[in-house]
RNA sequence: GGGCCCGUAGCUCAGCGGUAGAGCAGUGGACUUUUAAUCCAUCGGUCCUCGGUUCGAAUCCGAGCGGGCUCACCA
């Protein structure tokens, strides 16, 4: 074919003739049915040939010329409808020259069924409501190319029905969580995303700079601390549907943005929100794929009907891997187990990082149906309440399935005391070099001293559940425009001119 | 960041040391119920980039850029 400049010029050369007879891209257009709906109010008129007229809009998917005739084909968002344009019935029937896959029309006509039985509408008016300059991917081969579909994702979701599905389904699950939080009575609450302190994780978080005020602000890598500080002014439910930023790795399983879910109700307990998580994760399964049994292709069947099953960090640790991290208290210990194990830990990686290490390797890839692991140590917890008649043990849980986490709860810490000492800990761990280690909020804590109602919090990424619940592997499937490399623009056409020379 | 794999026409892909190919899309023509319309003709390429080996490189080698998978870290 021309080359790309070539296939360009062609197309703002049609463009070009089109503005001659009229605007090619009209702010107003006709459209008395959806594709859907004529072919529905056709089949409901008796299908009298020529009684029911329709303005139909959409974009053209196919083109068989014919001469005197031709068949075009457009798509709206409910499907798609074919038109039949004849020479003796159009004023404007030659333009037809000028009309390219992808460009925009709107037509007037008839409804008939054709003699291969396509309900059809037989045009009266037409025109061109927006020119297309570059062409969409191949109606039949389609757009594989993982780096363009991700790139340029409106393509991926013309060509790709899978990709409207999956961000359509993403989008019913936000909404359906949202709703769930909603009925229970919660407050949805905003909260800032540029921070003095960025806490609430285990996470490097990104810097920015405010040029006014001369100072660098962090985006925030939770929720957790602002919600907190809601409960001791007063709600006693409120939940955030935030972005949070992780300066770390990208990978199929990890963006640098995603979305988190955290909610926190006064007065309840892990126990509580356990529950909950279970109401929550089958009830959004029921509400968006109409069941709680998940049967995707490159992905084991798995239950979302409650109850959910339940074990402890220790157990789990033991079961899967003979494992008493008991037996394991300093660092040293540890790290020697691990190595034996052959399990690779970092230079300089704590005891609770080297621990965590150890459940990622040998316990988490197992947890394939819905699995609540309870009472973590609190080595690994700072913001979690203690056990009472076991301080090295905080009340918190995390659930699984397919082998990752979908969600992280405890009993919130509001004891004001522990909390700075565990902040302090934090800090020297920081200090010591570890940036993921909590740092000092002292806004926090100010807050905590003024009193926070015992509280049951909560924490799911909401990618992480998406995947889950429509069987992605990848999170870039899950998400509309993940992360990518910068890539140098070739510069075609952002000017309406193509670039010289090709 | 490490390992493995990939990069050829707008799209989907062949070719893998000897003149750069196919289908679709485009352009011109025929065709008034076609539907992956059909038929005839035709245009179209820094074979990712740079360097090397060779009489000769899309093809072999090295480096770089981009991508995919995977490991590490995390959600």
């Amino acid at each position: 074919m021309p080359s790309e400049h070539e296939l360009f010029q062609q197309r703002l050369d049609k463009r070009a003739r089109l503005l001659e007879a009229g605007d090619p891209y009209p702010a107003r257009v006709r459209r008395t049915h959806t594709t859907a709906e004529a072919i529905a109010a056709f089949v409901a008129s008796g299908e009298a040939e020529g009684a029911v007229e329709v303005s139909v809009v959409g974009r053209v998917t196919a083109q068989r010329m014919m001469g005197k005739a031709a068949f075009l084909d457009v798509r709206d968002a409910t499907g798609r409808i074919q038109l039949h344009f004849r020479r003796d019935a159009l004023a404007n029937y030659e333009d037809l020259s000028l009309v390219d896959l992808g460009d925009f029309l709107e037509v007037t006509g008839t409804l008939f069924r054709t003699r291969t039985g396509e309900v059809t509408v037989a045009a009266t008016a037409w025109r061109v409501i927006t020119k297309t300059l570059l062409p969409l991917p191949d109606q039949w081969a389609g757009l594989k190319d993982p780096e363009t579909r991700a790139r340029q994702r409106y393509l991926d979701l013309l060509a790709n029905e899978r990709s409207m599905t999956i961000a359509t389904q993403r989008a019913q699950i936000v909404s359906a969580v949202r709703r769930f939080f909603l009925n229970r009575g919660f407050l949805e609450v905003e909260t800032p995303v540029l921070q003095d302190q960025a806490g609430g994780a285990a996470a490097r978080p990104f810097t920015t700079h405010h040029n006014a005020l001369d100072r660098d602000f962090f985006l925030r890598i939770s929720l957790e601390l602002h919600l907190k500080r809601l409960l001791v002014g007063g709600f006693e439910k409120v939940f955030e549907v935030g972005r949070v930023f992780r300066n770390e790795g990208v990978s199929f399983r990890h963006n640098p943005e995603f979305t988190l879910l955290e909610s926190y109700e006064a007065y309840a307990d892990y126990e509580d929100v356990a529950r909950m998580v279970e109401a929550l994760i089958s009830g959004v399964a029921l509400e968006v794929l109409g069941g709680t049994n998940l049967v995707h292709a490159d992905s084991p069947d798995v239950s979302l009907a409650p109850p959910f099953a339940r074990t402890t960090y220790r157990a789990a640790l033991i079961e899967h891997a003979g494992i008493d991290y008991r037996d394991y208290p300093t660092t040293e210990a540890l790290a020697a187990l691990a190595h034996d194990r052959r399990v690779p830990i970092a230079e300089g990686a704590s005891w609770g990082t080297i621990l965590d290490a150890l459940m990622s390797t040998f316990v988490e890839p197992k947890l394939i149906q819905p699995t609540f692991i309870f009472d973590y140590p609190t080595a690994l917890s700072p913001l979690a309440k203690k056990k009472v008649d076991d301080p090295d043990t905080v009340e918190r849980f995390e659930l699984f399935a397919l082998g990752y986490e979908i969600a992280n709860a405890y009993s919130e810490l509001n004891d004001p005391v522990d909390q700075r000492a565990r902040m302090v800990e934090q800090a020297a761990k920081r200090a010591e070099g570890d940036d993921e280690a909590e740092s000092m909020d002292e806004d926090f804590l100010i807050a905590l001293e003024h009193g926070m109602p015992p509280a049951g919090g909560l924490g799911i990424g909401i990618d992480r559940l998406v995947q889950l619940l429509t069987g992605e592997h990848s999170l870039r499937e899950v998400l509309l425009f993940p992360a990518l490399r910068e890539r140098p623009r070739d510069g075609t056409n952002i000017e309406g001119t193509p670039p010289e020379g090709q």
